[in-house]
This record gives C-alpha cells, sequence and structure tokens, in this order.
DNA sequence: GATTCTATTTATAAACT
DNA sequence: TAGTTTATAAATAGAAT
C-alpha cells in the first residue's frame, strides 16, 4: 500500500522484502488485537518464516495451544468437503441457518 | 478507520459489533494472505467467537494443525520469561544476536 | 440484517536519515 | 541497515439502501 500500489506476488529483493514482513507482522499483530478487543473475539495466530528460529505466537505460545486445541476435532479438508454439503443440506430443510454468517 | 476515530475498547452495540466483526475478519485475513505471499512465511490464524459453532480457521483446519506442531513445543509463559533472560544474556556475550527481528 | 457507498482513518511503500 | 517521514493505497465507521 501507499507510494505504490502493492503486486500481489513474492517480493522478489530480499532486504525490502524482510522490512515488508516487519511492517506488515507489527500492522497484523495490531488488528488482530483489536478483533478481540472491540469483537470480544479469542485470536491465536501462528507465523513462521526465515527470519527467527521459532514461529512467532499472538498473543502467547499458551493461548495459541489453548484455541489450537479446539481445531483438533475439526475435520480434514476431505472430510470438510462433506460437512459443508450437509450443512446445505440442513440449511435447505430448516428455513434459515442458525448461525452468525 | 474512517467516518471515526476507533475507540479501543469492546462495542456495545451487539448488532455493530457484529458488522465490524464481519468487516474486520475479512480484513485479517486478506492481509494473512497477503503477508503469506508477498513475504513467503507462514501463516496460521484460528479465531474463535460466539458467532460461528466452530472455530474459524485460517489458511484450513490442515494448515493450522501442521503449524500447531510447531508450536507444541515452544515454552509456557513461564518458561518464557526464563528463556528471554537467557537470549538476553546470550546477546550481552555474544557481540550481537543473529536472528532477524 | 445484509450490502453498497463514501468520508476518513489507518497502514504502509518509498524516500530519507 | 534500522529508525523516521511522507505520500498514497487500503481498510473501514457510519450512512444509505
Amino acid at each position: 500500500m501507499s507510494r505504490n500500489k502493492v503486486n500481489y506476488a513474492l517480493i522478489e529483493d530480499a532486504s525490502y522484502r524482510k522490512v515488508s514482513y516487519n511492517k506488515r507482522m507489527k500492522g497484523i499483530l495490531k488488528k488482530s488485537d483489536e478483533l478481540k478487543t472491540l469483537c470480544d473475539v479469542e485470536v491465536a495466530t501462528v507465523i513462521y518464516g526465515p527470519y527467527r528460529n521459532e514461529p512467532y505466537t499472538f498473543p502467547n505460545n499458551d493461548v495459541v495451544r489453548n484455541t489450537f486445541i479446539k481445531v483438533k476435532e475439526l475435520p480434514t479438508l476431505e472430510r470438510s468437503k462433506n460437512m459443508v454439503t450437509r450443512e446445505e443440506f440442513t440449511m435447505q430443510i430448516t428455513s434459515k441457518g442458525k448461525e452468525g454468517k
């Protein structure tokens, strides 16, 4: 964004890529924190790249672990497709789905 | 952002809070996708709130699970504090830390 | 209540230090 | 080459639909 439009592709220049990474990391973490506070939802993010040996966790390792546990039982991609189909079917037989978005 | 500055606090009005949640969710997912593409890093995000029964995963359940494995072995908050201290100590005895950030 | 519009704030690419 | 500044693109709060 800014002085020029951003091209949606890998930034070829390594040093500029790192500068961009640092700025954007900061931006995403701020946005995540805002979402959590403004809308009262749980947000857990892990970013893993060549700039640190360990993955970066937001807001911290413990919250990430707690939140990610909820994902354990979720379907794999293959099963997920079936689930959606089932959901859509349920939507059809009930007048309206009850979940938000 | 926008017509008015955002107040860093829970949005009291539930319907407006949901509208804001939808907009900001979309924004964060876009930013995450951009970071991944522009800077070639792994990003995994889980958002869990009252608007869905299941946690929302980005980019999908499988990637989140894979990334989560890397976080399993990371220290807890308590141990983390010690780690930082140790890192700082290492920084002191070596002229310069070698990690990015 | 969801979708579109628009004024304004916020994020950030490039320049500069 | 990390921090600061500035011009501009992008996100989004509130309004309109």
